[in-house]
DNA sequence: TGCATATATCAGTATATGTTCATATTATGA
DNA sequence: TCATAATATGAACATATACTGATATATGCA
């Protein structure tokens, strides 16, 4: 479905949108997704480079799971995750470079 | 300060994006936004064009103000807002381009 | 098998958020 | 000064969200 820009937004882009940048609206996930700008991490890997609890990054990385924020390759019993969105990882650059001026 | 490495995202910074995304992160936020792309409103002009009451848009227009993603000029007692950050208006439209496929 | 490791899930709790009604403020013009 | 129109603010409420400890699940290996 195409949007031009002047008119209403539907309801299904609206949810979408709001939810990406929801997404990026929390400190936690910021941080989990500043994390796998350079590599990927594991859920206790990055639970220690925080100093977050393991429940909460697993509970952080289904949300972004869900999104398709994140994948993740599993290796025994460890599952690597890295970042699976170039455009979201763009704007969070683009945003965190923004604000440290 | 147990800041113990230069990427770590300094608490400001953080505080800065995530703000920043929270804005983005709510359909009637979103909304008002949208409308804006196109020209300046009145309240009770968004109020109308959006369907929502007065004091919510009020409310939302201050959360949006704080951040300085909008502005205003006063003609009487009449206030038009218009939106104040392109990089902000820019990461919006391409997302809501990139969710409208 | 049985055990250890890594991760996911559940349920409870505290806090944050968005909307609303009622009321206050501000600017204008008679 | 008063009345009116436009907007802002305050308080209450319901809902959403994030974190936590406890527990469940899954995998690998002896």
């Amino acid at each position: 479905m195409e949007n031009d820009n002047y008119n209403d937004l539907d309801e299904e882009t609206l949810f979408v949108v709001s939810q990406t940048f929801k997404a990026l609206g929390d400190p936690t996930r910021i941080r989990i997704l500043h994390l796998l700008f350079q590599k990927e991490y594991s859920v206790n890997g990055i639970a220690e480079a925080l100093h977050l609890r393991q429940s909460t990054v697993s509970h952080q990385l289904r949300f972004l799971k869900n999104l398709r924020l994140v994948k993740y390759r599993r290796e025994g019993t460890t599952l690597y995750y890295a970042h699976d969105d170039e455009h979201v990882m763009n704007m969070l650059k683009q945003t965190i470079d923004h604000a440290c001026h």
